[in-house]
DNA sequence: CCCGCATCTGACAACGTTGTCCAGGCCCTA
DNA sequence: TAGGGCCTGGACAACGTTGTCAGATGCGGG
């Protein structure tokens, strides 16, 4: 006996509210069950007489195929899931944009979530999208172990990480060239005539951060300049604890005269504080802004390609789904330096 | 005959790659597929002794859980829609995060994409999300005609349409207040004592670009100020057909003191145009910017709220899934004008 | 010692689709 | 007209999971 009482009206009822399958589609048409299969899937081998049949029951019924079926019978989903840090970030936008407009262009959907920063959120969201057998997964790692995807990988599922490396497996990465894109801001500065340069980031755990930060070392090391503790503050990321840092570090013994803020939510913070001093400090900024040009002076950054970051992803994504084995490789993607101003004001000591 | 060989390692073989199925951890754990499918899903009636080995293969094998043979069998995909305009809009991004933190106290993951404006990729979207079955799809509309979702809605999808009402039928749906703010706006600009004021806008196809401008004629005739039609440009959105509107507008016979433009996008033109005349020109625009209070002068603004858009529109689509039957509703939220410097510029004639 | 009851376990069908395979009808040729 | 090949259509199983239901086991009481 069905679990499930049956309506006579013709549908059977089912749980999806009461919806029409082909078994439906083919009693109304008066044709057999995968007939209905072969015209929904435009394959050959109908008469045009009973295709046009089939359409009409289907559009009297609003038949529209269960994918989730299809995906079980067939083993592809279509679907590719990107796991993300912060969608509300201005620069994942465009790179989530970036990745669907590929996925899109291979017939397949894409779900995102947002691991908020968060190791263990990272883990559950992408394991429940390899539970929905995504094909392929872009990962924005928050955490710096991802050996919990390795039965997946295994399992087929490609993988590709993006602006941070995986952590303890060998998976194919698509980053920016952070160490090389802050060091050449901060020789910038230097450039310019600045000696004591600050550097405001995020936690050293995360990888570009670190990176960053071993630039702007690198960079002052490059021109034999001593980096003093006070000059460098880390972790900070909200406004106040930001405000604090870069208040500081222009107020101390040896303030200094120019600072490299180490990504956007930092940026936005500092150039307050910097408005807000008599004298005029020298910035330059990891990642662009969108005013970044009207602003008084314009702001000198150092600018990643979020959608070419994105896209790179995402061909290499569907590379491996199209099985050529492929190695897992890192590609390192070159940074720009833009001057708009803010970097190449003097020392003002 | 099974259609794919099996392998002889105790795991049978199946499309998604090679993975464990339920059939697997039952065989190797000596207990039968009901018992491991109880411990999966954290079902009672299980020993402590049997849970333990079975959770044993779990881990051994690797085994996760094919949620789209779940979600065949059960009905709920626990999964929702979104289509939107574009992600990389920064409009987009906040509320796509509003959606999705709700959906996840939900318990539901979400799918986007975008429509990239275009009315078919809207409803090919709409549709394809339909067909992987998801319980709920919030809407952005790019069209106007949304008769094609009836045989959804009546199947049982949740539905909510957001920033635009729904085209055609009767649907919840959560709006700014286009019209009242854009009216507020402009009669910010009239009380400073602009009343040559220009108004560039989307297309007047898009609801809320029709409203916004319904809002700046209101507040023009409230004011007693006759339009005209070189005050005002519609469908212009890319930067250089803003531009030359924005000119235009600036250096006719009877040039306009003060602009209002229609979204952020316009906003960002509107103000490098600006920025490059002779005479200070007032400014208020819909939609906030980022870095809008540290322009020369800051950018006053008409302000939205798109995380409270997007969980608004969430908690009802929710509120639907929960089964309580509510008529569908419009739920406007109110703007905010925030002044920042720009409109409050007196008129320079 | 046997019965009744509670607890735990497993066999089986069903979800809606697609792949395989076969049946029947048609046309063409010999 | 018989035989062969081709084209169309349909019956059936399988995908991996969960709900139903009945069987097995153990325990206590009469």
């Amino acid at each position: 006996m069905p679990e499930t009482p049956r309506r006579a009206v013709g549908i059977a009822a089912n749980r999806y509210g009461n919806r029409p399958t082909m078994k439906d589609v083919a009693a109304r048409a008066g044709v057999g069950l995968k007939t209905v299969s072969r015209v929904v899937n435009g394959e050959p081998g109908v008469t045009p007489e009973t295709e046009r049949r089939v359409q009409e029951a289907i559009d009297a019924l609003g038949f529209r195929r269960n994918d989730s079926a299809r995906v079980l019978r067939k083993g592809r989903t279509a679907t590719v899931g990107l796991v993300l840090e912060d969608l509300a970030d201005p620069f994942y936008g465009p790179l989530s944009r970036a990745v669907e407009e590929v996925a899109r262009a291979h017939g397949a959907l894409l779900i995102n979530g947002s691991s908020a920063e968060d190791p263990d959120r990272e883990q559950e969201l992408a394991l429940a999208l390899c539970a929905r057998r995504v094909d392929g997964l872009v990962v924005i790692p928050a955490g710096d172990d991802h050996r919990y995807l390795e039965p997946e990988i295994r399992a087929g599922v490609a993988t590709v990480f993006v602006d941070r490396p995986a952590g303890r497996i060998d998976a194919d990465c698509v980053l920016s060239d952070n160490f090389g894109g802050a060091r050449a801001g901060v020789a910038h500065l230097v450039a310019h005539g600045h000696r004591r340069i600050g550097f405001i980031g995020d936690m050293p755990r995360i990888h570009t951060a670190a990176e960053r930060l071993r630039g702007y070392r690198a960079a002052m090391e490059d021109a034999g300049i001593a980096v003093e503790d006070a000059w460098t503050s880390l972790g900070a990321t909200d406004p106040w604890r930001v405000r604090r840092a870069a208040e500081q570090m222009l107020s101390g013994p040896s303030p200094v005269t120019a600072v490299f803020s180490g990504n956007n939510r930092v940026t936005v913070t500092v150039i307050r504080v910097l408005a807000e001093q008599s004298r005029a400090v020298a910035l330059v900024a990891f990642d662009d802004l969108e005013l970044a040009d009207l602003l008084q002076p314009g702001v000198t950054v150092v600018a990643q390609d979020a959608a070419a970051i994105g896209r790179t992803a995402a061909d290499r994504l569907f590379r491996q789904l199209d099985g050529t084995q492929i190695a897992p490789e890192r590609i390192e993607l070159p940074t720009r330096l833009i001057t708009r101003g803010s970097g190449e004001l003097p020392p003002a000591d």
